[in-house]
DNA sequence: CGAAATAAAGACAAAGAAATCCTTTTTATT
DNA sequence: AATAAAAAGGATTTCTTTGTCTTTATTTCG
């Protein structure tokens, strides 16, 4: 469903959202040990997404990375299309490189239907939106 | 979303449910040929699923795989999962351990929420419905 | 300036998935 | 009985993902 890679990207970007602001950066190693992911593997993911313009980063003591309020305003699928790729909302579940509405697979409304539901949850969210209900719950992150 | 095998073994079983029926059997040969799928591949797919139940093989001249009247009334969550195990259907898509109601991730409702869709689809369906469907339409396998 | 903290980048290793090849077993047909 | 057609099983290769390690570049601070 989704890569490791996008789940440890998702998990620190939702993480720095909630926790931080402009001024406020954080190193990997910090996430790293916060979050208890794989520092050098996490450290990846976070270069790709700041190279993509998702996230901010700065070198340097007090460096790390940090989102601005531009970033925050980016959705949630927009955040997974970066790292894994269309294949979760988009193409035949089954492979088929035909697939189409005249030629459907056989469960191609299937997941058509399926699809609808993650665009509206995924499509609507603002990583901010998600940071704020984060912010005030007890979710886990 | 879904592996290869799982894929090419689900094009194979609704194939053979929507052509064939217990005494019209299919080589792994012509399966592989007419579907163009990688042939020892798919070969470990089907044999797999003939050990878990979910289809029938016969060795010999004129043997191959093949569907009965009960094994066409699984569901296709059902085949899902005989392939790819739960994961599309359960666990936290950000893996945390502790995900659930009480202590939920950011994304667990929304995930919730298209998991329903997913199972309500897949769930629904058998094999038979959907080779059905297949046999009575321009869909293709 | 020099030292320390940090991201960036690249090479590499390990594990898993995808795919191939070869041998064995079973069975129908001649 | 011999042959041929199939599945079953195992060993091996290749590719991708996951993960580590080392070096380099940049920035801050004393």
């Amino acid at each position: 469903m989704l890569s490791h890679k996008a789940r440890y990207a998702i998990r620190a970007v939702l993480y720095m959202a909630a926790e931080g602001d402009e001024s406020k950066h954080f190193s990997v190693d910090r996430l790293a040990e916060t979050l208890e992911l794989p520092r050098a593997f996490l450290a990846k993911a976070l270069q790709e997404l700041a190279r993509k313009g998702f996230i901010s980063s700065l070198k340097g003591p007090n460096g790390g990375f940090y989102l601005t309020r531009v970033q925050r305003r980016r959705t949630f699928k927009e955040l997974i299309v970066a790292i894994d790729g269309e294949s979760l909302f988009e193409g035949c579940m089954l492979g088929l490189p035909e697939c189409d509405t005249s030629q459907p697979c056989p469960i191609h409304a299937s997941v058509a239907v399926m699809r609808q539901s993650l665009e509206y949850q995924f499509g609507l969210h603002t990583i901010e939106a998600l940071a704020q209900t984060l912010r005030h719950s007890s979710m886990r992150i």
